[in-house]
DNA sequence: TTTGAAAATTCTTCGCT
DNA sequence: AGCGAAGAATTTTCAAA
């Protein structure tokens, strides 16, 4: 796969700030035409450097306020206790991400729920139910400073 | 503002899937025809349901395949320090998200890197140049477990 | 609020340079 | 690779129900 050139980049860099800009608009700001620009895309698409398009909610106005992030450690580190863990997460709905860490803390969730009570539950009812969790520590999100789906690129 | 209804709420948890969905595949969807469809997207955006659509990139294609979690705590905890942080950390390009917490720890980083060394540059060159810095813990990905941006509504 | 139709715009393809 | 034209599909508006 060749690498990206400076026209490629730019198309990236405009989509991750907004995917409606039409091609044409794109091409305006290349100085090319749209179609050249939309073939681009299209690879880029094809070739997986575009993943998905999605439309981003305002968490407030859908009622989803309180962030939390937990960090878990296991028990015990064998294979299947990890894997069994992995899996159990990508089925929680309040998980937005979840990641295997270096160090101490074996991984670290973002949950977002409407309130703290249903933090509570979420980990009573749910994380806890998983098998293995030895540490579990949560602290809660006072405010976003800073929050983006955009790569430096 | 009126409570979203049940049809808002499969438009938005379709658009947060895949924005590229047409007004006329959702109607069918919901079994009636494209353009009240096509009006209640207008409103959510007005509204400020859905702050913005973009397209969301591989990261290990693009070459910032290291994310690592990144623990601050600052020195003195006045405002004007804390608003400074909050500024500065707006302008790092390599900080994809960060929140102000509660306990121990007061900021929570997630930043991508291309390799070790950038994140080194990155804590080296930027992040330790933000005045009042007291601790600083980093910790690296090893794997992405779970990472979207959709919320369970 | 939804429908159905009509106009404007964008998407998509393709032959040519 | 990029251009420009042409047809298909979607977006966008709107009168009527």
């Amino acid at each position: 796969m060749e690498p990206l050139d400076e026209i490629d980049t730019t198309i990236l860099r405009i989509l991750q700030k907004d995917s409606k800009k039409t091609a044409k608009e794109i091409a305006n700001k290349l100085n090319i035409t749209a179609s050249p620009v939309y073939e681009r895309i299209r690879r880029l698409e094809k070739q997986g450097f575009i993943k998905k398009y999605v439309a981003i909610l305002d968490k407030k106005l859908i009622d989803r306020s309180v962030t939390t992030i937990c960090q878990v450690s296991m028990r015990y580190h064998n294979e299947a206790f990890i894997e069994n863990f992995e899996e159990q997460i990508q089925n929680l709905e309040e998980v937005q991400e979840c990641y295997h860490m270096a160090g101490e803390v074996d991984f670290i969730l973002k949950i977002n729920t409407k309130g703290l009570e249903d933090y509570h539950n979420f980990v009573k009812y749910k994380l806890s139910k998983i098998e293995n969790i030895g540490v579990l520590n949560s602290t809660f999100v006072l405010k976003d400073i800073k929050q983006t789906s955009e790569f430096y690129i």
